[in-house]
DNA sequence: CATCATTAAATTGTGCGCGATACAATATTG
DNA sequence: CAATATTGTATCGCGCACAATTTAATGATG
């Protein structure tokens, strides 16, 4: 029937336009700081934790070290942070802010309030719609791991 | 201070984690077809409307002609579709489904069933999602048009 | 009729996102 | 201790996503 790939198109549709409307609302923000938006996703953990390491980063964004790997190089030769070895697993690469990246963080301050504005959401509202995405994610990534579903 | 662009990121990455873990969980049904997510979105436009112009592809998806028109030419290679110049306007492309893209749609009805069951969501929750990144999509559009908010 | 602004595609270049692979370092097992 | 498995990065290739530029065709204007 007609209907299901029709009704389907507007449910994971409406994800990905959602996405992509965002991430490029962020964009205007970020070009004056000289950043992408999955490099934006980056200082901030980093702004949280400096010293990460790749690994935990991709923990923290779910992304894997072919896409974090070149980005962090990009990030390295902005100036922003620095590369540096574990001492005892030398497997391990650390990531630390450089001072530049450090002042960077003043300038995004304001961003997402801005943001928040454009959004036109009142809070309990975000919240909720944050809820229900993070819900979503968990369980897609549990489904994903656990073959049989219903 | 530190809370902003903390609450910033669980805000704005819910949404990009829930889009990538989506088009994942899409990934294992739509190989089988030997397509990707956009372009069973693109398939999915051409079922309704078979023959619509790239442009209006472009208007539907929120994708320019950079996206599409590498990927069309991908669908095109796969013979699932084929290009036509428009008569009356030689700018103008159309895209017509071959008898193997029409056949596909077969093969591509059950997908949106086996997805629900992964997202473990009520119908009305789910409608209630869609509702709101539509909307969220909408505002934020609006607001890149029109400059000046709040 | 010639020119020009507009529009639609195509092209080019950069940056993800990720599967697959390779490799080195560490941990585990017999 | 040696063989094996696991873990963390890095590399490669493909496919988006989109900005910027170019090309081509149309319609409008002088």
């Amino acid at each position: 029937m007609p209907d299901a790939l029709h009704l389907d198109h507007q449910l994971c549709f409406a994800l990905y336009a959602a996405t992509r409307a965002l991430t490029s609302a962020y964009q205007p923000l970020l070009a004056p700081l000289g950043l992408t938006y999955p490099q934006y996703l980056v200082m901030l953990v980093l702004w949280e934790t400096d010293g990460v390491a790749i690994r935990d980063l991709g923990h923290r964004l779910h992304l894997d070290s072919g896409t974090l790997t070149p980005l962090v190089k990009r990030l390295e030769r902005a100036g922003l942070v620095a590369r540096r070895r574990d001492v005892d697993d030398e497997r391990v690469v650390h990531v630390d802010l450089s001072p530049a990246g450090r002042a960077l963080r003043r300038r995004a301050q304001g961003i997402p309030g801005q943001l928040l504005c454009q959004l036109e959401l009142s809070l309990p509202e975000l919240a909720r719609l944050r809820g229900q995405l993070a819900r979503l994610t968990t369980t897609l990534r549990a489904a994903d791991a656990d073959p049989q579903e219903t």
